[in-house]
DNA sequence: CATTCGACTGAATAGTTGTTCATTCATTGA
DNA sequence: TCAATGAATGAACAACTATTCAGTCGAATG
């Protein structure tokens, strides 16, 4: 749907430094949905309140009836807005790699990792919506299209590898499904464990997925001492689970 | 001291239709957790109220703030439950494989796809609450706990199947790192898109990522069509919350 | 400048949900 | 059989939150 950049209408030009009180709905709605990934990669989705948003924003309670319907719209449109993004950054890395299925591949781990695609925000808001998706049809169809653009990419790869690379033993299909599945599980590590896991060693782990499954194309990251997990944060004590 | 007659008789009567009016505090607690489980499950974090909980266990309202004494304290409760559960098995794993990383690691696939610990129900409460992990830290310190028990036992038995095997050029901790993550994404492919991922499939894929690891100790399966999506539907089914 | 337009506000409203507690009632022991 | 106990109830209450809307005010227009 909307690509967030492309449509700004600004109607007159007007270089602004302290916030306008009035803007185009266009750029209102952008703000919003910034605000509301802020608020949720902050304090989760639970505690995202019409209240909080528009705080967040600058602006007052109305603000999101107004521009949205709903609340419910507005958390619609921001799922909508990173999915769009990221599906968007799957073409772009399509185009760029051209044929070769290993640069291919190659590209989808280097998107998966990069700093405006997995963000710490964008994690959390990823997983706070995941959490409750098979309970909204609606944020089932958008991850869902988001999913497939990942997923039938990766697939394609992978069978022309297995083909043109004669890798008879090898299953693409199965290989696809494990690079995804992979790089939902360091999504997750990287969101809820930033100090054992960084988007650095999140390539060199998928990356030495991919040279373990297609040997004769990608080469395995040298062992690095990685930072020792000594350092942990605070919420990782091991502490009394069994305490009550 | 014989129990009085009127005690057995009422036990024996207990049975199917009709709960007790009066049960022991810890059989209420244990089955008000069960109800919230499939209350989340059932229609997410977000629509799971007091009441709900209370209906799908078939008691009154006030009956959790009677034995848990907030809704917070029977979420955190069932939050426990799962990570006990879950410790509990890959401690009895621990124990079954003996000395053997192969065994170990085999184990340890085998645990994480084993029905009774990811049922679609438990998987559901499991990502809803991971969505809410960061923002609380009783669930924080609940899961990172449960995630320890897991990836201290992995990186064990890579490390010792690295140096026992000769391995040189693996990197034992890469190695755990990514199935740790793999299987969390697995889990959430069982979730969010039953048709496509079963716990079968998760089984293979797992496998296959450890033979293409330690390719002379792990055979990788046998390249399988997938089963379609209906033959599956009896093995995922939901509603094992009390197996334990 | 006067006028119009509509973005924006924020107090009021309606609906929902967690918690409390006086009361009910099943169970148990004497 | 008859208290005594405490598990269970559910209506009342308090706190919170999404939504509405009548009014405010900035900006574009003539």
């Amino acid at each position: 749907m909307a690509l967030p950049e492309s449509n700004l209408k600004h109607k007159g030009r007007r270089s602004l430094k302290a916030p306008r009180r009035t803007a185009a709905p266009e750029e209102r709605r952008q703000q919003l949905i910034e605000a509301t990934i802020r608020c949720v990669a902050n304090q989760g989705l639970a505690e995202t309140t019409i209240a909080t948003v528009a705080r967040e924003a600058g602006l007052s309670q109305g603000i999101i009836n107004l521009h949205f319907r709903s609340k419910d719209r507005l958390l619609t449109e921001t799922l909508r807005y990173l999915a769009d993004e990221y599906r968007t950054a799957v073409r772009a890395a399509e185009e760029a790699a051209g044929d070769s299925p290993v640069a291919g591949l190659q590209a989808m781990v280097e998107l998966d990792f990069r700093r405006n695609i997995c963000s710490r925000d964008k994690l959390a808001v990823w997983f706070a919506f995941w959490g409750e998706r098979r309970f909204r049809p609606t944020y089932r169809r958008i991850c869902a299209a988001r999913d497939r653009s990942y997923e039938d990419r990766v697939r394609v790869l992978c069978a022309k590898l297995c083909e043109q690379g004669d890798y008879p033993d090898v299953d693409p299909a199965l290989v696809a499904d494990g690079l995804s599945a992979l790089t939902d599980g360091l999504w997750l590590d990287l969101l809820v464990r930033p100090d054992s896991m960084s988007r650095d060693l999140a390539r060199r782990i998928s990356m030495s997925y991919l040279a373990d499954a297609f040997p004769r194309h990608f080469e395995r990251p040298a062992i690095a001492r990685h930072v020792s997990a000594n350092h942990r944060a605070a919420d990782d004590r091991p502490l009394d689970v069994s305490a009550r």
